[in-house]
DNA sequence: TAGATCCATACTGAAAACATATCAATCAAG
DNA sequence: CTTGATTGATATGTTTTCAGTATGGATCTA
């Protein structure tokens, strides 16, 4: 059986006559009559009564009709479900994130992905950034939104791509009235006999970097509490039970209640909050560190679902045009 | 698109090796190879990702695989569905019958007939003998059970075909008591001065033939009561009401409540009823009359439905190999 | 009765599909 | 590191299939 044969006898159960639904077809006569005669020896049925004056259906014949017309319609649902796969329109993309990125632009992104692509499913996973990366390379998420920028030990074989999205800057988190907060830029090692609220350690690779930046600093951090998400670092600050470092975003949510110092050599902009009296740049050994919270997009580098493809270009790009948030002056 | 490029990329998503799956196809591998990328080329979207040591499925491709499979499932299902419709084991067949049928051997026959065929909707419709014809020629009916012989003049262009089902010899109903019970032959023109009990003459071609057989014979029936079912003119016979011309099969019905006279030159036997004693032949105007009440099958002669075939075939051999119910001796 | 219409058949040329042979890339074993 | 084996892609020649033209038989209409 051929689809020819299926598209000619819908055209002919239609017109009922071989030299219209020939002429339909852009086919002459005998090729049509051959091929509705070779799809009834198959079927071992007549599907078409002829006298020699008329054709119609026979009793086989309405019983293919309708089958032979889902089938040619099935199809032509295949054909555009492909289309639309390949296209990016319609797919799934797993996201992987940290439950502080749902305090960000991110969600904005969402939203806006959501009305264009109605039929691609963006499932987002809260998860502790340090399962990330394998949860990429299991194939359970198919992108990450994440803090962690790849150094080349992580991305093994180069299976793990990173773009930047946006920057925020690491500042220091300071309880109400405590005496630093006169200050608006201190150097790392300022903080070395302070109390910390730290990030645990072994759940996000950005606290791991940043405890890393004081030792590298001069000083061990006195950890006085440990908590998994950001906010509640701060408000143990704004309870005056140590300092924090953490990205600036995140300071943003509690700026009514913790004082806010940018932190090395880039004084950072929040906008309306800490006007920038002087744009001089201070030098310390932090520096070399690059110690910040940008936000990166990860993804293997071997993936290839167009939807995903698509949702990764739309973010970077979105990212890319929105204005920051945070301004690094230099 | 071909069927072919859907067979082979089943059974490549299967697989997933172009070399394995080309032997499974019992093609060699170039061409396997040429008909995806065919496919390919034709939704523009690649179905399979080819490393050079392994082939997996697109996206696309996962998308398209459940349409492909489902199309070919639905052809099989279409091939099967048109076998049984031509071999006559799926279908519908329109029955006309008169409400009299319902009291003879046809119902035994539609029950076994139903079980053998289950997937062929028998529909009974009821409907006064003198319609039949019409319904047949309007396509209504497939099929009549009907009291009517078919004579040259009412098969115009030989379109209706008829054959005998059973035979229903016509006796005289009497009331009980009725002078002439106790003969069991009689002439029709012996019944000439009796009040009749007739079946609408409009209603009934058979009734129409046995009025003017009466006329042949000599005389006009004098027609006290008219009805339209039989067992309403046995009811009426019964109470004394006339006599009746009737389909023997009918009278044994009322066997317990009338007498049963046979008729004309041919004895009727019914069994454990009316013993024949004499077999002569009684010789009478009304033999060539023909009178009887014998059950056709009557059909289309250009009639193509399998399933309408069947049922006509298999009800004649059913009814021909049935025993007789009535005896008609020579 | 002649002409027109319709479907089927016969034959020829073009297109499609297949098989064989071969190549480049990759992997595994020595 | 090299060699042999395996895999999918490519090139080419052959066979099969399909469509087009011409034609015939049957039926309907004028």
């Amino acid at each position: 059986m051929e689809l020819r044969q299926l598209r000619y006898f819908t055209v002919l159960a239609d017109e009922l006559s071989f030299t219209r639904a020939a002429r339909r077809l852009h086919v002459s006569q005998p090729p049509l009559s051959f091929q509705i005669s070779s799809l009834e020896a198959e079927l071992g049925a007549r599907l078409f009564n002829r006298t020699s004056r008329s054709v119609v259906l026979s009793e086989a014949g309405k019983a293919f009709l309708p089958h032979a017309l889902a089938v040619l319609a099935r199809l032509d649902e295949a054909r555009s479900h492909v289309k639309r796969v390949a296209s990016g329109l319609q797919g799934r993309v797993q996201v992987g994130l940290a439950g502080s990125h749902f305090l960000g632009p991110f969600p904005k992104f969402i939203q806006q992905y959501r009305q264009t692509r109605p039929d691609v499913g963006v499932v987002l996973h809260e998860m502790k950034p340090s399962d990330h990366l394998q949860a990429l390379r299991d194939g359970q998420l198919d992108v990450c939104v994440s803090r962690n920028p790849m150094n080349e030990s992580q991305a093994k074989d180069r299976q793990i791509m990173a773009e930047l999205l946006w920057r925020d800057p690491v500042v220091v988190a300071l309880p109400p009235g405590h005496h630093l907060v006169s200050r608006n830029r201190l150097n790392l090692v300022d903080l070395k006999d302070e109390d910390f609220v730290f990030l645990r350690l072994d759940s996000s690779p950005f606290a791991m970097r940043v405890f890393e930046a004081c030792v590298t600093a001069g000083f061990t951090p006195r950890i006085a509490q440990q908590v998994v998400e950001m906010p509640a670092a701060l408000n143990l600050v704004a309870a005056g039970l140590g300092v924090a470092l953490v990205p600036a975003s995140m300071a943003l949510l509690r700026s009514d209640a913790v004082g806010i110092c940018s932190l090395g050599a880039m004084p950072v902009v929040v906008p309306g909050l800490i006007p920038i009296s002087d744009a001089a740049k201070l030098v310390s050994s932090i520096d070399k560190q690059d110690i910040n919270g940008d936000v990166y997009l990860l993804w293997r580098s071997d993936e290839t679902a167009p939807a995903v493809a698509e949702f990764r270009k739309l973010l970077v790009d979105w990212a890319a045009h929105q204005p920051p948030t945070f301004c690094v002056a230099n």
